[in-house]
DNA sequence: TGAATTTGCTTTCCAAGTCAACTAAATTCA
DNA sequence: TGAATTTAGTTGACTTGGAAAGCAAATTCA
């Protein structure tokens, strides 16, 4: 199997953008059920882990840039998830809280993305799935 | 070391994110130093490669939409990069071509691809590179 | 103290992507 | 054959994302 049809194939990069399209499509297929995007639901599960977590923080857990996240914060308080607390140490902060619809569309989706991470797992031998993890969590 | 920071961290969709994320992020900013977006410079991979390329298939290899393909050639045409060809075979088919300009291009910005992969792939033990690689494309 | 700098987040402007509708060529089949 | 359907690619309306500028609170330090 030396065969290459595809010039990029090479490319650990390319790899790394094919599979994470391939995931990112079936997940938001998913997700789009349930009107919600990846990103708000990365928030949101970050959210629920107690840590009040700053914009700046939420941003980076996220994978989000600073703005992407102020704006998509603005929808989600809007369609009633999330709403903003000042902070009271740092009034330049933000502290960014669940509503309790929040969390009931938070647990909900959960459950399909865990369902989506199973049907991925299933994809590898056994050990391979907590491998490939290892290695991708190496990067940068 | 079973303390987990982030709850997004159980997640191998999660970890891909993450992952390309940081390689996308390296590899902008250099490719931005040429002028050029990472997906202009796989379609000039593609059509290099020298099989005559669909806008359909192109857009599979690319990893882009069709519509978001159409709309970053007609970028391209307009900076000089490729020029469309209608098929003769089937007339609704586009086939692509690199002008001189292109080629010319297209051999720079590879350099730098493949300068920000090997950095890449030092981050790994000597096998994990490959191992990784191959793991990827198993994925969908 | 208070002027200058840094930090945290948001806003603005513009570039790029998506979905759905559209055009035209090719194919199917009655 | 020719009407109906499918396929290839593009377009338009709308949404989202990024870079840089902006604002206000906090911090530095003269």
């Amino acid at each position: 199997m030396t065969t290459e049809l595809n010039p990029l194939g090479n490319h650990l990069s390319y790899a790394l953008a094919a599979a994470h399209r391939a995931v990112t499509q079936l997940l938001t297929v998913r997700l789009k059920k349930q009107g919600i995007q990846i990103e708000a639901w990365r928030v949101m599960e970050c959210l629920d882990a107690g840590t009040k977590l700053s914009m700046g923080e939420l941003a980076k857990q996220a994978l989000l840039n600073p703005p992407a996240l102020s704006k998509l914060v603005d929808r989600m308080v809007s369609n009633g998830l999330v709403h903003r607390q000042i902070a009271t140490a740092d009034q330049r902060q933000i502290n960014l809280l669940l509503t309790n619809l929040g969390r009931r569309r938070m647990l909900q989706v959960r459950q399909d993305v865990e369902e989506e991470d199973r049907a991925l797992a299933e994809q590898f031998d056994t050990k391979d799935g907590a491998l490939l993890m290892q290695l991708l969590s190496q990067i940068s």
